[in-house]
RNA sequence: GGCGGGUUGGCGGAGAGGUUACGCAGCGGAUUGCAAAUCCGUGAAGACCGGUUCGAUUCCGGUACCCGCCUCCA
């Protein structure tokens, strides 16, 4: 199987072929660390773990080394430490915790390192030096600037033109610049703001130079695939580049650059002032399962900007709906198949193959849950991120049904996943009432105390469904167990 | 001002130079105390103008419109 991947660098599809396959490198930029992460910053995760597990499929899960940052040290961090009085430190931490406790619950794998940006500052300081020894990078009045001028190459990746952006004015002009263009590896600290002792004087590092030096540190002066969001694709990739191609002149950097489109909010881009901003911890908050959200960001191509919309979750929850429910089908009524070693069709892994068509991939489940192709639908689910016990377990809480097929009567109670006990038993009871009432109305034909009890069931989130054979209970979308108790 | 991307049926969203995408919604039918669920069937598209071609929604060029980036942003 070859993997196909549009390379922002060629602006091509080309066929994916590591430097060395048994250690496939991926760089992805992470988040700087200052607040919860919001849905934005969760498109790049989810495409990125997406194109993880496909390496780690195609090449085996020892084979790829996937590194993905956090910037600890911003000015952004600062201003929320001044503005709160918490140390630093604190906040880092905490926003870290919270970064992958979302992460996790979207079903992204942890990357194989999480470096932090402060834990390398020293290769930081270490490459400017380089870069200074190699005639690109100069100091002035306590900075420490890359010129620009010295990269020929400058620009390739984003299309642009070192000239054509000076005409364009929009760089922020300073005294000590050479070049308007220059920008900033290491910047005086006052006392207050964090900083390290450097040949430069006290202070810290631009923005760029963290990726820089990770990547050198942890994948070598050549690796496979670096990724982000598009908007990094300048100038912080530009600068990325810059840097570590005339610090390590023998290295290619990146072989392939990928940038996932940017994410917008029911038709408009997302912010604060049109109260359409949200993180990951509202969703998971407001009840949209991780799993939701996931299957909404794999719906659209990662190259294509995405829509969030409630719409569209409301039709993900509804197909994950109907996958715990066949999952949770009846075992006798079909055949037994090793669900443990189930493995991703080479449909689906062609599909990702294809620069990660998840959008087709998802199509193809929906085929297999159609079909009741449970091996089929259970591994490929599992290699684009979901995990058939946690679908279960979500979607499917509890269910109650109870027969009368004329010649036997009796009631059986599933119950899925670990909803706990309390709610089973009083799915079994309601559904025991509603069974009996349902059975003396259809002698009586009055239905009135049957509407009754499905309405209040209605409005607890429970779908009522009645059959020739009998009545089944399950939680819907809006289920409330609270509602369900107080229903009398 | 510079750079890049997009425009597919009511909505979302793919593939393929000629053969059904698919999902949601709709409509018709089966089923149903009513309904839900389920099953069966079904209509509906390719912004606009040119070009290449036997044939383009799919390739090329132009126009319009939309979006993003160029400033912290994923």
């Amino acid at each position: 199987m070859t993997i196909r991947l549009t390379n922002s660098r060629t602006r091509r599809k080309e066929a994916f072929e590591p430097i060395r396959k048994e250690d496939v490198r991926v760089y992805v930029c992470g988040p700087t660390v200052y607040d919860r992460a919001h849905i934005g910053n969760a498109r790049p995760v989810v495409v990125f773990d997406t194109l993880f597990r496909l390496l780690r499929h195609v090449y085996g899960a020892d084979a790829v080394t996937y590194v993905r940052n956090f910037t600890d040290v911003d000015d952004k961090i600062n201003a929320r430490a001044a503005a709160t009085g918490r140390p630093i430190r604190d906040i880092t931490d905490e926003t870290i915790r919270w970064y992958n406790e979302d992460m996790d619950a979207l079903g992204a794998l942890r990357p194989t390192h999480e470096p932090r940006a402060t834990e390398y500052v020293g290769a930081m300081i270490a490459m400017i030096e380089g870069l200074i020894r190699g005639g690109h990078a100069y100091e002035a009045a306590g900075h420490v600037l890359f010129r620009v001028r010295s990269y020929a190459e400058y620009g390739a990746l984003s299309g642009r033109s070192v000239d054509d952006m000076i005409a364009g004015a929009r760089v922020e002009v300073a005294p000590y610049k050479e070049d308007p263009m220059d920008f900033v590896l290491w910047k005086p600290s006052d006392a207050g703001v964090p900083g390290w002792e450097s040949p430069w004087g006290f202070g810290r590092p631009g923005w760029h130079i963290e990726c820089s030096a990770m990547s050198y540190e942890l994948l070598g002066e050549s690796f496979d695939i670096h990724g982000g969001g598009l908007d990094l694709q300048f100038p912080h990739h530009e600068n990325e580049i810059a840097q570590s191609c005339c610090a390590h002149p023998h290295g290619t950097f990146a072989k392939v650059w990928m940038h996932n489109e940017m994410l917008q909010v029911e038709g408009k881009k997302m912010s604060k002032s049109l109260g359409n901003f949200f993180t990951v911890r509202d969703l998971l908050d407001q009840g949209y399962p991780g799993e939701v959200i996931r299957m909404v960001y794999l719906g659209t191509h990662y190259r294509k900007p995405m829509d969030w919309t409630a719409e569209k979750a409301r039709e993900a929850a509804g197909t994950l709906r109907k996958i715990a429910i066949f999952l949770n089908g009846d075992p006798l009524s079909r055949e037994w198949v090793d669900l443990a070693n189930a493995k991703p069709t080479a449909e689906v892994v062609a599909a990702l193959s294809d620069d990660l068509n998840t959008s087709l991939a998802l199509t193809h489940i929906r085929k297999y849950l159609k079909e009741g192709r449970e091996a089929d639908l259970v591994g490929s689910l599992g290699l684009l991120g979901f995990k058939a016990e946690a679908i279960t377990e979500r979607f499917a809480a509890v269910s109650f049904e109870a027969f009368d097929n004329g010649i036997v009567k009796g009631t059986t109670v599933r119950s899925l996943g670990d909803a706990g006990g309390e709610v089973t038993r009083r799915f079994n009871e309601l559904g025991k009432r509603l069974e009996f009432l349902r059975s003396e109305a259809m002698e009586s034909k009055n239905f009135a105390a049957v509407d009754a009890m499905k309405t209040q069931l209605l409005a607890a989130g429970v779908e009522v469904r009645m059959s020739k054979s009998g009545v089944e209970l399950v939680p819907g979308p809006g289920f409330d167990a609270a509602k369900l108790e107080a229903l009398d």
